[in-house]
DNA sequence: TATTGTTATACTCTATAACTATA
DNA sequence: TATAGTTATAGAGTATAACAATA
């Protein structure tokens, strides 16, 4: 099996690959509107969902090293999107929260998001869309186990 | 629709951009017992599928720019993966082509990369596996002109 | 001693501009 | 004048090591 080399060209994996770059790169377009990029659009849900995080706890989450962190919770905070408190159980962390005005950009930021996907999977009828979540669901939760 | 913004954790999209930098991770791993690159991979794919390419090709098929395409066939030609030949109709160009060892590699690599993938998405049966592809395929095929 | 957050720094990857040879 | 390939270089993104504060 997957004797001639070309076929890689037509694997599920390399289509994986190819399909993820091509939905970050309109991701970060379509973000670019809202002054975010993907990744700080991540940190926002991340914190929208209700849980106390640290930034040790978010780096792992968002699978960035802790020094690249810092630099995107400075960003956020500079522009009054997250707040850093300090944990008074242990204080060497950081709380880190949404605030108001960041919540509002969440939602926006969202709704854009949501955008960009469905034109990125519009040659998908609805059912196919399903059935792809379902999947890559299947596939990635082994690997946040931070999802639902 | 999508107004909460922990939504995007869960989007098809997101998981999408996740589950292919987990498999470009996976595979880039499997492939360095080869002393491969997952990049240098896809030059070895591209070239055994018989059409004649120049590098400007390449570098499009790749969605890489010309100059990072230089450096790259030069590793495999230093390694007499890849041999470039002045094409006769116009001496601008090269046209690229395998070597007998590159093609030896080429099919090893394809295998190991197959075992990556089967790895990576084991979590799922064939059926669905099947259908990933499909779908992959479906959403890429505009962007990918080349594919059959 | 170990951990959280931080800074400085070196390294990798990429794109831009400028060049040559051919068309 | 435009294109294929090349080089040099500057910029962005990343990880590594070392540090202060706290546990």
């Amino acid at each position: 099996m997957a004797n001639e080399a070309s076929s890689v060209l037509t694997s599920a994996g390399y289509l994986l690959i190819k399909a993820g770059v091509h939905m970050s790169r309109r991701l970060d377009e379509v973000l670019a509107a809202e002054g975010l990029t993907g990744r700080e659009l991540l940190v926002l849900a991340h914190l929208s969902g209700g849980d106390e995080l640290s930034q040790q706890e978010l780096s792992r989450r968002l699978g960035l090293d802790p020094t690249i962190v810092v630099g995107l919770v400075d960003g956020l905070e500079e522009r009054s999107l997250v707040t850093r408190t300090r944990d008074g159980a242990d204080r060497r962390r950081y709380i880190l929260s949404l605030t108001p005005g960041g919540r509002r950009l969440a939602r926006r930021a969202t709704s854009a998001a949501a955008t960009a996907e469905a034109d990125q999977l519009g040659a998908l009828d609805p059912a196919q869309q399903a059935t792809l979540r379902t999947i890559l669901h299947a596939v990635m939760r082994p690997h946040l186990p931070w999802l639902p």
